[in-house]
DNA sequence: ATATACTTATATCGAATCGATACATCGGAG
DNA sequence: CTCCGATGTATCGATTCGATATAAGTATAT
């Protein structure tokens, strides 16, 4: 994951550890480690995905090779765990998906969230009139699941909205 | 982490490996792997926090030691890391806490809350005037960040609100 | 009855990630 | 001038993950 994540980061311009480690953050969804970053990048330039150019003083900037653009290629259609994480990554570079293809990103995760949804409802309700009822912390968590999924679903038919509208005008 | 999540779940009745696993599942938040889960039970064990004993079949029922009892108390009141997890495992726990320490949690979680929600408009009001301006799955998804954060923060001044009426009318 | 497949259950392996830390440079504040 | 915080690369040990192995019980279908 932190591989896409970097690929879809080099993808725009080159940057240097550090600041992969800053433009990942301002995502905000994950604070990487450097524990993880720097491996990762050793992995991918031994992959053949990056190179490493000498920049400003002690900067390594890294740049993406053709292979790592196909590798991103590949990643942004493939691969598919189903957690938030990887939406999230996902739809941050999915300017970089061909535009007919976005609309079924979406769409998949429409469906991932209304099972979670139906999930988390059946779980809240089961909860509520059972025998051993959980205390009201505990609740209060399964309401929040279902609210937040609520949420989430809402927010996405906003772009999935925006989407075809924009297919559409085009 | 997880030690806190086993010591948890421990603390109402004995379980077995398995059991752990599908009993912190349906908390919702943390789909835990069976390669964390079995060398954690080794951890604690060999930390004299739980003990194993054969239930049923090939079952190993593990309960919790007075020790055990000692470091949930630990981890309930000193760690708080500022994960989302934690503080959803702390919820989940809340209960074991004594009442008047219960309130103290919650107020530092919306504390948290608030810095969140405070940097995630920061970025987006500042994406969405940049001379580079992300394109529209970025701004939404820092839309989302905000939105949730929101959310997130009202579910947790009814979760505030219960426990001071619960507080003043005991 | 018996093959098939799914659930329960414990366990381990390699790889990914984390959190802490080390170390060095640079720019600004006191 | 010195101290301090931000920048920058790097590594260490511990934790967690995802996949897999193994095997017993249980239900279903043939």
């Amino acid at each position: 994951m932190l591989d896409f994540a970097i690929l879809g980061l080099l993808h725009d311009e080159p940057r240097h550890g550090y600041e992969l480690k800053r433009a990942l953050g301002e995502l905000g969804f994950w604070q990487v480690s450097f524990g993880s970053l720097y491996p990762a990048l050793r992995r991918l330039e031994k992959q053949g995905f990056i190179e490493a150019t000498k920049g400003e003083g002690r900067r390594k900037a890294y740049r993406m090779t053709d292979t790592g653009d196909a590798r991103l290629g590949e990643l942004l259609t493939d691969s598919d765990d189903g957690s938030d994480r990887e939406f999230q990554l996902r739809l941050a570079f999915l300017g970089r998906l061909e535009p007919q293809h976005r609309l079924g990103v979406l769409e998949d995760r429409r469906t991932a969230l209304q099972d979670r949804l139906h999930g988390a409802r059946r779980s809240f309700k089961g909860a509520r009139s059972s025998a051993r009822k959980p205390d009201r912390y505990r609740m209060a968590l399964m309401e929040r699941r279902v609210r937040s999924t609520e949420a989430d679903i809402a927010w996405l038919d906003e772009l999935i909205a925006g989407e075809r509208s924009a297919r559409a005008g085009a």
